[in-house]
DNA sequence: CGCATTTTGGACAGATCAATACAAATAGGA
DNA sequence: TCCTATTTGTATTGATCTGTCCAAAATGCG
């Protein structure tokens, strides 16, 4: 039998996920993703074949970590639909607290990755497009949820108002990363739910 | 008197800003700026010092092409304030047609380096919050002229509501970036419009 | 105890990066 | 026409980048 792993391979690519959210893509070096997870090169390359599929894997289990869980919020049917949209809100805002580096936040991997890499890297647009399609059949389910029990009086589209609610998450987001404090997000928060 | 320049430094600058604004800081490379600009490395170091430079004084032309337009439209006395707004919306997404490149945007220079750089690169963190503040003083000025005129009818406060639309704005910038289509584009302003 | 198989560390390869050195070219002024 | 000052093109520097090579180490099995 060959030799084991000296390491667990979800906790290197925890560290991996965390140095490429935290700097981008083309920011990080493979000497970089060396320190984060303390392996040697060798590993890596062993373990994950190169820089760029390490990313689509480090993506992969960021969306899993974080969509799944929203979800969630969004299927307790437990709570109403207007409880579960500020259940999810907060969610997000308490992950930017979090997530604070020099008073700011370090954003989210999928909106970083639309800027940063969708337009010239085909396979992460996809991964970040199944993301998206999934957050966005969600948020339509419990918008319309919520207009048909009449807690939201919006007279437009499902989808449209998930369109919308997932543009003011990444507006979020971004202002997060420019610095804004949290009672800010939150008022952006409140006032995106106000809308529906 | 010395040889004079054979480039319109204007212009030069210009294919660069597009350059850094389509590819971002890190994936535009010296080469990739001197193709763009047409210019060699000792013109294009003789005049800007440095890729650096150079980044910084396109970001800082890119804020003066766009929020200088923006804020003219929001500041156009002529209309009223609802309108100014879909004005600016208007302006905005129209901007998102023309720069389509494979069906996606490439979304907006200022919402792209908050996200690649913000978080650690003090000097373009602070062109871009001093763009930021410009932006949100003239938002903040023509929604708290609405709340007044009655035209608006949140009853929140205007700076807050100028924190919720330019989070907006982002998360159109990014949704453009991310494939979305332009009737979905204007659905999303439509509805932040509605929740003033 | 070898044997087969994989991991690991460190050196290394080849490309590319930002930036510089330097000489030839180009202009006006003396 | 020579002098000075600047621009320009090319070659090059030294650092860093991703990825590979290879021998030593580590395991279970026969």
């Amino acid at each position: 039998m060959p030799r084991p792993k000296e390491f667990d391979e979800e906790q290197a690519l925890d560290a991996a996920m965390r140095t490429f959210w935290a700097n981008g893509y083309e920011a990080t070096s493979t000497e970089d993703l060396c320190r984060a997870t303390g392996l040697g090169r060798s590993s890596i390359y062993n373990t994950f074949s190169s820089k760029h599929e390490l990313f689509k894997r480090a993506l992969v289990r960021y969306t899993e970590l974080m969509t799944d869980n929203q979800i969630a919020l969004l299927e307790d049917e437990t709570r109403s639909p207007g409880r579960r949209l500020r259940d999810l809100f907060d969610a997000i805002i308490a992950g930017e607290v979090e997530n604070r580096r020099d008073d700011r936040g370090i954003g989210c991997l999928t909106v970083n990755t639309t800027v940063e890499l969708a337009g010239r890297d085909p396979e992460a647009a996809e991964l970040v497009e199944h993301d998206q399609r999934r957050r966005l059949d969600a948020l339509r389910a419990v918008i319309a949820t919520g207009l048909r029990d009449g807690e939201f009086r919006s007279g437009r589209d499902p989808a449209e108002l998930a369109r919308f609610v997932n543009a003011v998450i990444a507006g979020i987001r971004v202002a997060g990363q420019g610095g804004a404090d949290i009672p800010t997000l939150n008022a952006i928060a409140d006032t995106a739910r106000q809308a529906l």
